[in-house]
RNA sequence: CGGGGCGUGGCGCAGCAUGGUAGCGCACCUGCUUUGGGAGCAGGGGGCCGCCGGUUCGAAUCCGGCCGCCCCGACCA
């Protein structure tokens, strides 16, 4: 292809409403645009990138023997009431009418759909195990799309959705997928990680996401570099930090004026005590229940967790869980906020792993302006149970294998579920087994973002420059650089040049443009195509032109007549290393 | 939805406090000169100043409403 008539319509400067890295880069390289809030056109070279990353996935999710389906956007309401989600979805969920008045949504994801198809038509375990997918654009309203291509509303997604005889059978399929998506990122040259995810609104028993790992991603996954072990910080489990408590050593307990200190901070400064030495004492409204949360002072709350325990533990109703009022605060603790403490109090307390191994600390007194100091849990106050309730930090310590555990940044490219019966029991999606008896299906679903790691690709792979795409995925494998287009040498050798490595099947952009060379090179960063290829009179003349790698700073003088077959050779060996 | 910011040629911005009919850089067009890291000179085109309404002799500028975009939060997966 050649540039000067490609639209390729790149900038100098950034963007103004950009803040990420990929977002200005795909901009000012003119790979997308934006049409609305969270809505992007994807221009010739974001396209070509977008198919790439199309086929790697189409591969793999063949490979894995799911067939290829394509289902519609526009689905009709009545699907969605039967499976409960029409009203569980919440405002994310397009909704619209058709002319006749008649329900409808933009399809954000396909259970129902496929469900429904699937019901019509799987009669037996001998029809069993099946697994379909398609790659389609999504629209999610989004409440707060931001930071270009990564949370957009309108965004590709590949979504693949398995059904087997049995939890068994689905296992083995959902590992299926599980192993497909780790070849999908190992092919796209990701550093990630696939971390436990809590299943959410989608529902289901287990769930894995896969992290790229960047500073911008939106989500936090902890790991232990020991095990191996790796979760969402939503879900992750920490380990407790072994400590006695003699119980000989139990000072009394005391009240101290503490006037206007309410945070641990203050609490810290003002009685010169550590944070690790406070408990905090928060007051949670689980539905209609008023519980009490108890923290090591320099430990943030898991409320993720906190609502799993209240659940399983103590058996209550949680279908939200919310910091009280003020004024719920004080009804339950009789003090002003800042002063709750779990001494006297008449409500369920819930403490964290870390504060049951704490004694003569300091908490809240349930008046004003007043702490208890040296109080133990046991004597001074009772505990309903003591569970992992915390959010992980850096340097906890692991709860499968006790090493250190490291906090990234990571973006989800991927994630899949493994569903059960969630939707094939409420839309009645059954299968006859060997017993000849109706069994609802099990299912699993398998998100992948296609756009989204557009994204991640650019975020992990970029300089101040621009740009460096990975060679399977980039629009263009090489870049002729012609400095001089108006000598016929030059352009000729290029002409040549670019002809035999489009015959040898390589994908070739010719910048044949009437700019600057300055203009050429900065392009050349800008748009990251991995191999430039530069030519210019002098070393034509020479019989010579310029290789140079974009992800590297190495240039090459290499003659002109092997410049074909060693460019072929060095990208067929990129290729081979990295799949 | 709450808080904050912004909207002026294609892009990035100034002008707005103190109203007088729009400017800079880049990009674009023409010509000449240049040519290995966003070239120089000369000439030129392009703007319902987000939209609607109000105040005023006069509004980019003041007032009100609406729309759009960005950031923080809440919410959501």
């Amino acid at each position: 292809m050649r540039l000067s008539s490609m639209f390729v319509p790149t900038r100098k400067e950034d963007p103004a409403d950009a803040e990420v890295v990929s977002h200005k880069l795909l901009v000012r390289g003119g790979y997308i645009r934006m049409l609305a809030r969270g809505i992007y056109s994807f221009l010739p070279l974001g396209w070509k990138s977008v198919r790439k990353i199309e086929a790697v996935v189409r591969e793999e999710m063949n490979r894995a023997g799911a067939q290829e389906v394509h289902l519609p956007a526009v689905q009709p309401a009545t699907l969605w009431k039967e499976s409960g989600r029409w009203t569980e979805y919440g405002p994310e969920l397009l909704r619209f009418e058709d002319r006749k008045g008649a329900d409808f949504c933009l399809g954000p994801t396909h259970e129902e759909v496929i469900t429904d198809i699937v019901r019509g038509e799987i009669r037996s375990y001998k029809q069993l195990p099946m697994n379909l997918y398609q790659i389609q654009t999504k629209f999610r309203d989004e409440i707060r799309p931001r930071f270009g291509l990564m949370r957009g509303r309108e965004f590709v997604m590949k979504d693949a959705y398995s059904f087997d005889a049995g939890l068994e059978a689905a296992e083995e399929s959902y590992q299926k997928m599980y192993d497909a998506y780790d070849r999908i990122c190992d092919r796209l040259g990701f550093e990630y990680r696939a971390v436990e995810a809590d299943t959410g609104a989608i529902g289901g028993s287990q769930s894995h996401e896969f992290q790229v790992l960047a500073d911008t991603g939106e989500d936090e996954i902890v790991s232990c570099p020991e095990c191996g072990y790796a979760a969402n910080m939503e879900k992750a489990k920490v380990g407790v930090e072994p400590s006695e408590r003699p119980d000989e050593d139990r000072e009394q307990l005391s009240t101290v004026q503490t006037p206007q200190v309410r945070t641990v901070d203050e609490l810290s400064d003002f009685l010169d005590r550590r944070a690790d030495e406070i408990v905090k004492t928060l007051i949670y409204r689980a539905d209609e229940t008023m519980v009490a949360v108890l923290l090591r002072g320099d430990h943030d709350a898991n409320e993720l967790k906190i609502a799993t325990v209240l659940r399983d533990e103590l058996g209550l109703e949680v279908g939200s869980l919310e910091l009280a009022t003020d004024s719920e605060i004080e009804e339950v603790t009789g003090a002003p906020v800042g002063f709750a403490g779990p001494v006297g109090l008449d409500i369920a307390i819930v403490g964290d792993a870390a504060v049951e191994a704490m004694s003569n600390f300091v908490v809240g007194a349930n008046e004003a302006d007043a702490h208890h100091v040296d109080v133990n849990y046991g004597r001074d106050f009772d505990v309903t149970v003591f569970a992992d309730l915390r959010e992980a930090r850096a340097g906890d310590p692991c709860a499968v294998c006790g090493g250190t555990l490291e906090i990234h940044r990571g973006i989800e490219v991927g994630h899949v579920f493994l569903l059960g019966d969630k939707y094939s029991k409420s839309m009645e999606a059954n299968y006859l087994d060997t017993n000849g008896k109706a069994q609802p299906l099990q299912m699993g679903c398998y998100g992948i973002g296609i756009t989204r790691i557009i994204a991640a690709v650019v975020e992990q792979n970029h300089d101040e420059d621009g740009m460096i795409w990975p060679l399977p995925i980039a629009p263009y494998q090489v870049l002729l650089t012609v400095l001089h287009i108006d000598d016929e040498e030059v352009m000729g050798a290029a002409e040549s040049i670019y002809e035999q490595l489009t015959e040898a099947g390589t994908e070739v952009l010719i910048d044949d443009r009437d700019v600057g060379f300055g203009s050429k090179f900065k392009d050349a960063d800008l748009l990251g195509i991995p191999l430039r290829i530069t030519l210019g009179r002098r070393g034509v003349q020479n019989g010579e032109v310029e290789m140079k790698w974009r992800d590297s700073d190495e240039q090459l003088e290499v003659p002109l007549d092997e410049i074909v077959d060693r460019s072929t050779a060095e990208i067929a060996e990129r290729l081979e290393g990295g799949s």
